[in-house]
DNA sequence: ATACGACTTTGAGGCCACTCAATGACGTCA
DNA sequence: TGACGTCATTGAGTGGCCTCAAAGTCGTAT
């Protein structure tokens, strides 16, 4: 928009030395081949809070992953209100569901300040002809999500609001585990708000849990700084068969 | 399980003899490329109501088309109660979930006596290498099946007990006008609590909404046979910018 | 430092869908 | 054909979460 912003932290990392590639697409190449898929990966300026990576409508063109920040995706209810689909951290591979209809089917925004890498994906297809490991990666990838959209089916059809909230949490802190940070204690991306609009819960209900898990003392959190306190009780609570809910008890 | 089942309809129709190849994995191929798609497919004896195709934990081997009648697929709750996560219709491809853990994370259900082609997966992927353009047809249902749950969990998130049953009846009718039936009169294959489970509503809440959408002359129902009386307002109940509902309307 | 807006918390009250319970309809099998 | 089990319907009562409202807190920009 202005000239070329200041960034400190180097906007143009390659994959193989970013140190989410053992997370990211990169994964699914050997170390010589990830020389390609640096090469049409396209590294813009940092997005700032509130700046759209794309719109609900705009033409599919690329897939995108987060390298540092976070992004929302969210599409409009009938009755034009906004409904958050996704949230996603760095390493998270987003806008493949654009796929079949040639436009995304959501908007993708940024939280927080947000570098992202954007892999055009026609070129992505025609790596994916010489690399079947790369291919398989994607669909990979698309399995999981339908997974995890699945469990968030039920999530949204069986649990009640403290179930939710605990899963929501539980699910965030292996997410932050994965990635090197602390699973104990994370800073929230997202208001009160959007975690009710992504929960399918009122943003009041949602104060009001958070307030009595505090209370009972299964969390302790200010503002958006959250430390979990009991994760076997809100891993319990969350529904303990879940493999996320093992991972944050081990880590404890 | 017991000797080969005398069955009326032909067990063993080619792809390119059968009615549903315009809307299923062949759509993706040439008429002579079809052949070889023909030859891995394997085509058992029907399955008869209450039989599983496959359980929640099953090795992943194969997807799934089906032929005829109607499979479910659930997943177990953490109480143990099933919890419905889709209903396929003949031309459906189901099993692709299963893709990226090695096991199926759902259990498979026929819910009337159902035919079904069964595509060995390894088989499938040698076959995608050799055509591009089945490759990106799997990724466009993977696509496609990401868009559908994500309408769901608005639907579960958002919408209340009369538009989600509005939303679910213009789906089924949506669904079966594209396969050359009546989108206006059809037989649910699904019981009324099932169709609860699956919407997130109990079944009681199913009954009356059933109940009242008759009163008010939006539909007419006798047990499992439905008739779509007004579609104009059960598609806006529904949220009339889905694409389903337009094609309802304009089928009326 | 201060003022403003955005976000969060807390309370009061109401509604929608759930649960429990009982009756009615359907289909199936002996 | 009758008896049984399953499924569907209807009613009464309850409770969890929503809505509305107001006060409190935080962050930010001037």
């Amino acid at each position: 928009m202005t000239s070329k912003p200041n960034v400190r932290q180097p906007s143009h990392v390659a994959c193989r030395d970013c140190s989410l590639s053992s997370l990211c697409l990169p994964l699914a190449l050997s170390l010589q081949d990830i020389d390609q898929l640096d090469r049409i990966i396209k590294r813009g300026r940092p997005l700032k809070k509130g700046e759209h990576l794309f719109l609900e409508g705009d033409s599919f063109d690329s897939v995108f992953a987060v390298r540092s920040g976070a992004i929302k995706t969210y599409t409009a209810t009938n009755e034009g209100e906004e409904q958050i689909t996704s949230f996603y951290l760095p390493s998270e591979i987003l806008g493949l569901s654009g796929m079949d209809t040639d436009v995304y089917p959501v908007s993708a925004q940024a939280m927080e300040t947000t570098m992202i890498c954007e892999i055009p994906f026609e070129q992505l297809e025609s790596l994916s002809d010489q690399f079947p490991e790369l291919r398989r990666h994607l669909m990979r990838l698309m399995s999981k999500k339908i997974r995890e959209d699945q469990q968030m089916m039920m999530l949204l059809s069986k649990k009640n609001a403290d179930e939710r909230i605990a899963t929501f949490l539980i699910n965030l802190a292996s997410r932050f585990r994965r990635r090197g940070f602390s699973s104990q204690s994370f800073r929230l991306a997202m208001s009160r708000n959007e975690m009710g609009n992504y929960l399918g819960l009122a943003v009041e209900t949602v104060s009001r849990v958070f307030t009595r898990f505090q209370k009972n003392g299964l969390i302790y959190a200010v503002g958006k700084e959250i430390e979990i306190r009991d994760p076997a009780q809100l891993c319990q609570l969350a529904g303990g068969k879940t493999v996320d809910a093992e991972q944050i008890i081990s880590a404890s």
